[in-house]
DNA sequence: TTGAAAGCGCTAACAT
DNA sequence: ATGTTAGCGCTTTCAA
């Protein structure tokens, strides 16, 4: 019967050939990751490095594999995207939503590609995405803020190109108006998303005497650490500081960094449990962020910032 | 006649499937770049972000992608490599050479993959691979020191199951050498291949009271950096330093430093045009490195270390 | 339950 | 130069 078909399959070491499947199936088990940088861009970022190891959970739980598929920025565009390769060759692609992502996303979409997009993109409906919640996150690390008592908390994060920047300022407005404060716009300040954008608007941002910060990402949080360095103030006794991204092998910052931890890997492996599952050509999954408090936002005595 | 064809081709979008190509022509275009350890480890390291970068370089040149097959460490061996998705799917591997690699190259031979090893490893003969000159690099920086007149050069690399190390190692050996000097073992020190590992060898090197140091790796230097400066010693005036690599985005130092340079991305690309070529089963491509000179080695004033 | 056959979309080897 | 055909190794349907 089928045992004796096992046996000769182990003694000759049959294995069936992944090509003849996927003619037949018209699948082929490999999946793309579209980048919008060079590959060498990718590295070095903890987002990616940590969002690749999702998806390579992903696919090994979903016996895919992922291929990294670079497109170069200046051209961006969907044409220039697939050299031919990328489309029918791979099931599906992941995207990560950016600011100049939209075009990509529909055009691959116009071609036929089976897409998940991570994060948000301007035109986010009817499409399989994954996110995290950022306005919840914010509002949880703002409205902490706000129960620690500091009075003067200000917003720096990324340029409003930044989707996920925009959600985290919204939160962050959440927050203050169900304390029942007003939300000044002075205290929010904008720039690159990176270390450097996080000191200058920070140093920016001090004019206005903040009592906290929240950035609305690690690496802008270093920087905010760096321009409180800077200027003589330390952290948390002058400013405290709650970032947004939690990444594992962060550069460790001291005091150590309160932070709102999203979980990159859990979505690399859910965008990639979308692309297998049949069917649904519409879906948002958010996943869940949550705080981790660290010193950088200890009221220090205990009681400096308690009531007014 | 054809250009009808191309006519039609151009109208209905038409693209041939490329698992039918596949199958018939026995080649998916697809090439594995397996890697020794989880994903986000590959992530960071400069040298794999610069390998990678080549390896895609080269894909383009051959009309190949890759796909990044992570291979767990502690089990390693070709049993678990492979989740039956590596063979048959790809065209071939490309695999560094590493203190635990042997096994996997054989392993993969003997499943009748096409291997390219990038580096050295033990059993090197019979196997396509690419190398960079490790020997006559190190012996070329260690040439320069000697002819800028330092007089007790200490060797700081990684431990010696790691054949580059070795290798620079015998460089360095090389150039003492030919200077008619006698090679000192006391003035040689191991250990791990990072940026702590070359600041413990450092320490324990000083008690030597070296003048200057080629060490094997550039994080090993910026090691050997951290360790002068704990012992309030500077570069070159107390200590001069070369090292090796030379990888663009590398942590700059200061003084900047003078350093071997490997051509990483060329490598990667070498390796990606071996795979690609037909025939040939064994071959060794060995890219040259070149001197990079900077502040660190400089004999400051000129003088100071002409002559004995 | 087991066996036979059609056909996925291409390439390569033929015949016209 | 163009047209036709066999067959790559599977999966799926249909027949015994």
């Amino acid at each position: 019967m089928r045992s004796r078909v096992q046996a000769v399959i182990a003694e000759t070491g049959y294995r069936p050939n992944p090509a003849a499947r996927a003619l037949v199936s018209n699948r082929s088990g490999l999946i793309g990751l579209v980048i919008l940088t060079d590959v060498d861009e990718l590295f070095g970022d903890p987002y990616y490095s940590e969002l690749v190891n999702g998806i390579q959970q992903g696919c090994a739980e979903h016996d895919l594999i992922f291929t990294i598929v670079p497109v170069p920025l200046p051209t961006g565009h969907s044409d220039t995207l697939a050299p031919q390769l990328a489309q029918g060759l791979v099931d599906g692609v992941i995207v990560t939503a950016g600011p100049r992502s939209d075009p990509l996303i529909s055009g691959l979409r116009d071609l036929g590609v089976r897409v998940v997009v991570v994060g948000h993109p301007d035109d986010g409906d009817q499409i399989l995405r994954v996110d995290v919640e950022n306005r919840l996150g914010s509002r949880a690390a703002v409205g902490h803020l706000i129960e620690d008592g500091y009075e003067r908390i200000g917003f720096v994060g990324p340029t409003s190109d930044f989707r996920f920047g925009a959600e985290r300022l919204v939160g962050y407005h959440d927050a203050l108006i169900e304390a029942g404060r007003d939300s000044d716009d002075r205290l929010v300040r904008r720039a690159a998303p990176s270390e450097e954008g996080g000191r200058s608007a920070t140093l920016s941002l001090l004019t206005e005497r903040p009592d906290a910060i929240f950035a609305a990402t690690d690496p802008m949080a270093a920087g905010a650490y760096r321009a409180l360095a800077e200027r003589g103030l330390n952290v948390p006794e002058d400013v405290a500081i709650v970032g947004f991204d939690g990444l594992p092998r962060q550069a460790l910052l001291d005091p150590s960094l309160s932070t709102v931890v999203q979980p990159v890997a859990e979505v690399g492996r859910t965008a990639v449990g979308l692309l297998a599952a049949e069917g649904q050509d519409a879906k948002s999954v958010i996943l869940p962020t949550s705080l981790r408090l660290a010193s950088s936002c200890d009221p220090g005595d205990g009681v400096a910032h308690l009531g007014a």
